[in-house]
DNA sequence: GATTGATTTGAACGAGTGTTCAGTTAATGC
DNA sequence: GCATTAACTGAACACTCGTTCAAATCAATC
């Protein structure tokens, strides 16, 4: 046998992104075998590399991918409006954003160690460049005296980790609405990050 | 050849943990073959199995001891205290803790996905044992009318993953002590957590 | 309806996997 | 100094790994 009946690379390309990123997710990069993927497909592990060098692209292609629709999707939120305006807007948008895709950002935090070098550098660049976005709000709100954030730097990277912990025990269906979470994770974070003197004169 | 000078279980026991617990870090439980751990310790693949019935094992019992040796370590602290003292105790060792044992950290929360079920369920407990630790201390805030936590047991698990998030990039020669990191930490969770008078009137 | 090109199979490649075990040697006890 | 035991080697087992490729077959085009 050879060519079957339906096959199209229209089809059967974006099956295996799927595939991988499904497989990659639940079970690690490592422990998934081209073969696994192939049978997820539906198809033989050698049609596989009609849509991929090889593995290592695979996962390379996935996250950064993933990495670009991410700054992307951000950057076309309205700009604009006061440092705690931006920020809530940040924390808000970065929650759903990562909810609705848990299996993409699960490979992106945690398949980092199996890129090669040269990869590992390209998705590195990616993840500080959002990194800063929200940095930059940071230090535009202790500029302006709104904010009491002696390290943006590392506030940043701490909320980011503080928010993908949402991706370890959020379920669609569970008790909390998507919006209670964002509006649970943007009173810590706006009471974490006021002056005590703004706090106490605006609503909670 | 055969048994080798100077080999003793006693040397050679802690030597094949140590090893594993390095490289499962560095690379992933399934990246990592017998054959490595066994090239760094000096010892043929074979010899392992001394030290450990099959790989699943070395992965289960290195994150088994690890949490039974947190929790034993946070309940030899000092009891009691208000919430809001017992809170800055949780926070502050839980950073030091796990700053001073990144590998075994990284292990215990990046592997659970390569344990078998029974494995998992064991593991998951404990960590759900000390989690309970700090949804506890959040609660008899809320009931002493401390602290402002509409969700406790989410508020409990946001607050860790905050805290891992420390381990990605913390560094011990870096321009933070481990001092500072901690009272960052506590500044941040103390505000959040806090009611707004409380809050008002207590030194920052 | 034949031809062309895209798509997949199935077998093969060499290398590596976790694990077992008979055989060999170093350390220990008497 | 000898027997025993603990520790380890090295080879083997049966698979699985990522990847390649000639051959086969279907889809698209004219």
């Amino acid at each position: 046998m050879a060519r079957t009946q339906g096959s199209h690379s229209g089809i059967t390309g974006p099956k295996v992104r799927d595939a991988a990123r499904v497989l990659f997710a639940k079970h690690g990069y490592a422990a998934v075998s081209m073969r696994q993927i192939a049978a997820e497909v539906g198809v033989q592990a050698g049609a596989l590399y009609n849509y991929t060098p090889d593995k290592q692209s695979l996962l390379f292609d996935l996250m950064k991918s993933h990495m670009d629709e991410l700054l992307v999707a951000y950057d076309a939120l309205p700009q604009g409006g006061n440092p705690l305006a931006q920020l809530e807007q940040f924390v808000r948008f970065h929650i759903r954003y990562h909810a609705e895709r848990p299996d993409a950002v699960f490979i992106a935090y945690m398949e980092l160690r199996n890129l090669t070098p040269e990869n590992f550098d390209a998705i590195e660049a990616l993840r500080r460049a959002y990194e800063a976005r929200l940095e930059r709000i940071l230090e535009d709100g202790v500029a302006s005296g709104l904010f009491d954030v002696s390290e943006p730097r590392i506030s940043a990277m701490a909320m980011i980790a503080l928010f993908n912990g949402v991706n370890t025990w959020f379920r669609e269906d569970g008790r909390l609405s998507m919006d209670d979470l964002q509006s649970l994770y943007w009173a810590m974070v706006r009471k974490s990050i006021l002056t005590q003197s703004v706090a106490a004169n605006s609503p909670s």
